[in-house]
DNA sequence: TCAACTGTACTACGTATCATAGTACACTAC
DNA sequence: GTAGTGTACTATGATACGTAGTACAGTTGA
């Protein structure tokens, strides 16, 4: 299901994050649906449960996530709320890698393609 | 000149190595303009010269300065070579930032001026 | 020639982060 | 109660980061 390099400079954590963010954001993962128990998914992934914990945590934070007591977490059911210095931070980021993705060549019209190819993922998702 | 946040989770060389990249690719350092010295720049900046070079080090291999003993650092005076596997790479962040922008409520005009601003920022970038 | 500047390459050290391992506790469902 | 959840600790080893110091090679200009 996930895919991790366990080899890479990001951290294991980090990557957890990334990946279940993209799933809730294009609908894989709907809302309220169960996520893996953090033991589970470490055996699954064959890490360290911490490290899924602290996954999880992070994305309880960010507010894609919530998670219950002796029950488990699962797919906040509304988009988080807008984190306004958060939404700063990603606006930099992205601007960041829009100047050097076209400074490598990338024309302008397949980033607008890509902007729409996410738009319909997000938007009508079936 | 440059500004640096050196409480960020973010490694200072990193942050030097993106400043610089953006003035290189927006044209404000021009092609075989000199670099402050490794020593000069850790001085202004109050960092330890080490950390200059490291990030002149990983400008260089990214193609977008060159160095020569005894006499200094240099921006490149044509486009680093299009790295493919860079390109790749940087495609993957930025579709990770689209994807996360338009779902804190970015609303993809505003991505798409931002296109515009870069495009003209680079051409014409007087 | 020589001094002063440049880049470059090391070693050593302290600190922080990451990931693991292990243990423990609180809560829920059956 | 038992088995499953999340959660919170401590401890340990590995790695990356930044600093400090030293050294060497090449360029420049007096």
């Amino acid at each position: 299901m996930l895919e991790l390099d366990l080899r890479s400079r990001k951290p294991i954590y980090e990557q957890l994050v990334d990946k279940i963010k993209e799933l809730i954001i294009i609908e894989v993962m709907k809302p309220d649906e169960q996520l893996p128990s953090v033991r589970s998914m470490a055996q699954e992934l064959a890490i360290n449960p911490n490290t899924i914990q602290k996954a999880y945590r992070e994305l309880e934070n960010q507010g894609y996530i919530y998670s219950v007591k002796g029950k488990g977490s699962f797919v906040s059911p509304a988009t988080p709320q807008p984190d306004i210095e958060k939404l700063i931070q990603v606006k930099k980021e992205l601007a960041k890698y829009l100047s050097e993705a076209m400074f490598l060549g990338m024309p302008s019209e397949e980033i607008i393609n890509l902007i729409k190819e996410i738009e319909d993922s997000m938007g009508g998702g079936s």
